[in-house]
DNA sequence: GCTTGAGCTAAAGTTAGCTTTAGGAATTAT
DNA sequence: ATAATTCCTAAAGCTAACTTTAGCTCAAGC
């Protein structure tokens, strides 16, 4: 019995297409919280369908599950989030979505240079310079590239 | 005993700046070929540096080992790769980059849109057109939003 | 009232991109 | 000549973001 508030997880995955397996991993990653039924299965709001859409949308930008729930936490707890509460975070996200494109596209520039070089390796290369881009998607450390990397003879 | 134009792992290594063990790994993702010495240990050309150099700046385009290592196979077999080469390929990928760049643009205006709406999961919302920058970052399939995922009520 | 479909949990598997560990063997330095 | 480095391989571990599997319980339909 599902009242007209709450929703099964099947029917959340359903309206917003994400998998079952998927909601459930949210939740444990702290996206969404759910009540329980008696039976113990999970009862999510309606309200819930547009948070993981945002979820989804925010995760098209590249942001990860983390920087995503932080962003979800300046929502307000006491009551079912309106559009203007959906619009502001939405505007925060587009700054940082800024600065993605504005780093990027230094990158870009700094490559135009050393096309015309044909450096591409030499130490004053301005690739080498490692303040761009948030270098890290994958696990582990990652080694930027530090000057004098490679001297002009190699 | 390093002959000049060949080098060990560890002096690729520093002068790169890659753990040892990121070059073994690129070694078995063939992004880097080098022969053995009598004893077994690799034996790197001068050349591999600047190969490496640009795995590395390629990864921070956000390209994928897999990627770089087709765009490498562009690079001439025969002979070490001259500027010129490096050039070449490096014209290619910025290509690639700019549409990332584009595609990034694009999603960003419509967030815009969205922004003015204060919509962000209406069925209408321009966000859940599936056709923006390639979503996939992590393993295991995606479900993309669809059309309406989400009625107005909700 | 019983059969199905939906849900539940816990644990293991997946991909990318590496690192760490373990146990040897080759080099280099003294 | 010997100690200290460096290198080698193979296998396991790690993170993110999920999926798959196994074995059970709930809930819904007839």
């Amino acid at each position: 019995m599902q009242r007209r508030n709450e929703i099964s997880i099947g029917t959340l995955a359903d309206r917003t297409g994400l998998a079952v397996s998927a909601i459930r991993y949210y939740e444990t990653q702290g996206l969404v919280a759910p009540e329980r039924n008696a039976g113990g299965q999970r009862r999510f709001l309606r309200s819930d369908i547009r948070r993981l859409s945002f979820v989804m949308i925010a995760q098209k930008f590249g942001f990860t599950l983390d920087r995503i729930r932080e962003v979800l936490g300046r929502l307000p707890q006491s009551r079912t989030p309106t559009a203007k509460d959906w619009t502001e975070i939405s505007q925060d996200f587009r700054a940082e979505l800024d600065e993605q494109i504005a780093a990027l596209t230094r990158l870009r520039d700094k490559l135009d240079g050393c096309i015309g070089c044909g450096c591409l390796s030499l130490e004053r290369c301005a690739l080498y310079n490692p303040d761009d881009v948030a270098a890290d998607k994958g696990a582990g450390p990652r080694y930027l590239m530090g000057d004098e990397a490679v001297r002009p003879e190699d």
